[in-house]
DNA sequence: TGTACATCAGTGAACGCGCGTTCACTGATGTAC
DNA sequence: TGTACATCAGTGAACGCGCGTTCACTGATGTAC
């Protein structure tokens, strides 16, 4: 190995450790990340940073990123850890992979599907990622039609404008899905960051107790709902 | 009038300005709420504001309280306005009250419902207030299922821990509904929300253009979940 | 293999800005006799 | 009705802290001949 890539290696390792103090720096800050911060606890002095980030909002880029890709990562794994034919069972380690991850990191989760961070605007380099979690999702009912598990709801039932915008967006996520069903999909997409958001922002606080059964059971409302085959 | 009591009066004016002018901060700082800056704009010194203010929490914590009355109201004056007969309609009515709310008052909504506030615990006083949007929802069901115009679901369904969860909170939000409807019933809150932070943070950016059919399709499905009657 | 040069990481000081909160104070407005 | 006193709103300076970013710099590490 030529002495210039043990530098990149070096430099490499430093930018994710950057990362890593950056991540913990959000726990407790929230969205107001701090450089100075992140270089003292990483032993240097600020603008040493500018060595590795251009700025403040390249590195909270960065983390977003990442985060996306993280989350994005568990739930298809969980959902490709399940029986194919399975379409509940899929449905449910997918929704459980995001909680989990959600609840592992709070901080980046809230960074990700939190209130905006005022005074920055994420490039467009974090759709790819922001799509993976509900590309899953509809592809499992991608395949449950493919495979004639599971029958689209009539496409009657939706206004023109919503069936429009539907079919667009199935071009994006899901090629070929009929827009009722993805109609469908996405309502158990919003369902299931209404309920980490509720969970996670305190919304359940004094209120349910038995966590993990709640959201299971709401999950299987959802999946109830989108017709979904399989035991209740 | 008493002299004492025009010097009252006005002193409540000057705390009614200062929160306007705080809201109007909000929409452009987000949570980062700076006194200085209400100050500022007010055509006050900083300290000035402790005249009427204790602390910036202080400041934040009133605002967040008129905010869930101001929600809480727009919410239940639209379910007042529909015909007590007309669950569907009720609830219709009662999401897109929230939702115009939140559309009026983004930052407002992001304070109530985004990310919590770094630094800031909410005190027990906002607890009233952020249960009057729920109440108003469940409260369509109860007054359902007495007019005999909705059945509840078997309540089989639901794991026991959850529904013994679910009657504690019944008791707190409305006495006596059954534990699957109040289930359900948390469904359609739960997807209330998480639709509404969708669309204000961006997530249907680039997939939903007909935002108000859409979200009036969508609340049509969770009032085909619970199982409310009327037209489709 | 050895030397001259270029690259790069990290330093330390500084700029210009922001913040919440305290404190002694001035003046105006109200109250009591 | 007039005067002495108390209350209160608002001022201005200060404390002590934070921040992102720039810039000239030192030394170490790598590269080319």
């Amino acid at each position: 190995m030529p002495a210039s890539s043990i530098r990149a290696r070096v430099r490499a390792e430093m930018i994710d450790e950057i990362k890593a103090v950056a991540r913990r720096h959000l726990a407790t800050d929230g969205a107001n990340l701090s450089l100075r911060g992140v270089a003292r606890d990483m032993g240097m002095v600020s603008s040493a940073i500018y060595r590795y980030f251009p700025s403040r909002d390249e590195l909270l880029t960065a983390l977003i990123i990442e985060a996306y890709d993280a989350l994005g990562a568990a739930v298809e794994t969980a959902d490709a850890g399940a029986d194919r034919r399975d379409l509940r069972g899929r449905w449910h380690a997918a929704c459980r992979a995001a909680r989990d991850w959600a609840l592992r990191h709070p901080a980046e989760y809230a960074l990700l599907y939190g209130s905006p961070v005022p005074g920055y605007t994420a490039p467009d380099d974090t759709i790819g990622p922001a799509q993976r979690p509900p590309t899953t999702l509809v592809a499992i009912l991608r395949d449950g039609l493919a495979a004639s598990l599971l029958t689209a709801p009539p496409g009657g039932e939706l206004p023109e404008p919503v069936r429009a915008d539907l079919a667009e967006l199935a071009d994006v996520l899901a090629p070929g899905l009929p827009e009722a069903l993805l109609a469908r999909g996405m309502a158990g997409w919003t369902q299931l960051f209404g309920l980490i958001n509720f969970e996670l922002f305190g919304r359940l606080n004094r209120a349910v107790s038995h966590r993990d059964e709640y959201f299971d059971h709401q999950t299987a409302l959802m999946a109830d709902l989108i017709g979904l085959p399989g035991p209740t």
